[in-house]
DNA sequence: ATGTGAG
DNA sequence: ACTCACATA
C-alpha cells in the first residue's frame, strides 16, 4: 500500500489534472530516474490541488507555483483533446508497464525494477524463475506479492491486537503496546499494522544496542507462537515482517518499533498520523515556539536552538502545551 | 561510505 | 523530511 501515493485525492476541482502530473511524476522517476523531473511534477500536481477553481485552460495554470511552460502545455492539451499523447505512449510501452508493475513488489525500488526489466526480467512469472536476482526483502515481496496489496479488515487488526497484548504482555507485564497507523484512526480497513512498544528499562539515555533484547524477545516469542510467519529485517529498535492468523490466512504486513519510554508519546502520536495531520500540527508547534518530532517536543529559545525535551506523561500533553485544541485520533485523518 | 528501499 | 536496516564498495 505504501507505493500508491497521490496527495491530492479528495475534495479537489482539478482531481483528473493533478492525478495525471502525477502519473508523469511516478513515470520519470521509476522509468527515467530523473528526480528533478519527479520532483517537478509533483510540485505542480501539489500545488493545482491546492488551487480552488477548477482550471480551464494551460495559461492559467502557468500562473500558479511550479508549473512552467511544459507543465502548462500538457494542461492545455489535456482541457482540450481530453487526453496526453505522451501518457497514451507510456501506457503502450512495454519497458514501462514492465517496470511500473516490478516496482509494486516489495523491495523492488526504481533501480533494481531498471536493471531487472534491462535483463529481461519483466512479469511476475519471470521473477520466480529468476529467484537468484533477489535479496531476502524481495523474495518475501514476491512471495507475498498479491496478499501484501489486499487492505486488512479492522476485525482482523482487532484479532491481531489481542494476541500481541495477551504474548507481550506475558513476556512481561511492563512493556506497553499500541498499534498506531490508519487502525487507530478508527479506518475500517488499513495498508499494514504498525505496532509501537516500549518499556520502562528503555530510555533515551540508553543506547538501543544494549536494550535491544526487548525488540528481540518480542519478536522470538511472536513467531514461536506462529503469528510473525517472515522476518523482512530486524534491528536494534525496528522490526520488519509478515504475520498471519492462520496458516490459510492471508499473509500481512508487520512493522514492530521499540522507542524510549520518555519518547513514547511523541512516538504514537508521530506513528498515528495522518501525514497532512503531522505537518500541520509541527506547522502550529513552530508558531508557538516550539519542535515537535516523531522523539520529543522542545522550545526553541531565542537564539533559535532547541532547549531540552518538555516531560509529557500523555498524549494530550503535548496537544496543551502547544495551544492545538486536542483532537482523537479518529479526528486526524485529513 | 554510499546507494537503495521502506515507512 | 528524516531515520532505520540492508547490501554493496
Amino acid at each position: 500500500m505504501s507505493k500508491r501515493k497521490n496527495p491530492s485525492s479528495d475534495g479537489n476541482l482539478n482531481h483528473d489534472i493533478s492525478d495525471f502530473l502525477s502519473e508523469l511524476a511516478d513515470y520519470e522517476r521509476n522509468v527515467n530516474r530523473n528526480i528533478h523531473k519527479y520532483n517537478a511534477y509533483r510540485k505542480a500536481a501539489s500545488s493545482i490541488s491546492k488551487h480552488p477553481e477548477r482550471l480551464t485552460s494551460g495559461d492559467e495554470a502557468h500562473k500558479l507555483e511550479g508549473v512552467g511552460q511544459k507543465i502548462s502545455e500538457k494542461i492545455s492539451e489535456y482541457l482540450s483533446t481530453g487526453k496526453l499523447k505522451k501518457l497514451e505512449l507510456i501506457h503502450q510501452d512495454d519497458t514501462s508497464t514492465a517496470i511500473q508493475l516490478l516496482t509494486r513488489v516489495s523491495g523492488i525500488g526504481p533501480a533494481k525494477a531498471k536493471e531487472l526489466v534491462d535483463s529481461g526480467v519483466k512479469t511476475i512469472e519471470d521473477l520466480n524463475e529468476n529467484k537468484d536476482k533477489l535479496n531476502h526483502h524481495q523474495l518475501i515481496g514476491l512471495k507475498y506479492f498479491s496478499d501484501f496489496e489486499k487492505k486488512i479488515p479492522r476485525d482482523e487488526i482487532e484479532n491481531i491486537e489481542q494476541i500481541l497484548q495477551d504474548h507481550i504482555s506475558a513476556l512481561d507485564s511492563n512493556y506497553i503496546m499500541t498499534i498506531c497507523g490508519s487502525y487507530r484512526r478508527g479506518k475500517s480497513e488499513s495498508g499494514d499494522i504498525d505496532v509501537l512498544i516500549t518499556h520502562p528499562c528503555f530510555t533515551s539515555d540508553d543506547s538501543a544496542k544494549t536494550k535491544s533484547h526487548l525488540l528481540r524477545d518480542v519478536v522470538k516469542c511472536l513467531r514461536d507462537y506462529g503469528l510473525i510467519c517472515d522476518t523482512i529485517s530486524c534491528g536494534d529498535v525496528k522490526f520488519m515482517g509478515a504475520c498471519r492468523l492462520s496458516t490459510d490466512g492471508t499473509v500481512r504486513r508487520l512493522d514492530i518499533r521499540l522507542t524510549p519510554h520518555d519518547q513514547y508519546w511523541c512516538s504514537i502520536l508521530y506513528f498515528t498520523g495522518s501525514d497532512m495531520f503531522n505537518k500541520d500540527m509541527r506547522t502550529h508547534a513552530l508558531q508557538k515556539g516550539y519542535t515537535l518530532n516523531e522523539y520529543s517536543l522542545r522550545p526553541i529559545g531565542s537564539t533559535g536552538v532547541a532547549g531540552e525535551p518538555v516531560f509529557l506523561s500523555s498524549e494530550r500533553d503535548i496537544f496543551d502545551y502547544i495551544d492545538y485544541s486536542y483532537k482523537t485520533p479518529e479526528e486526524r485523518n485529513s
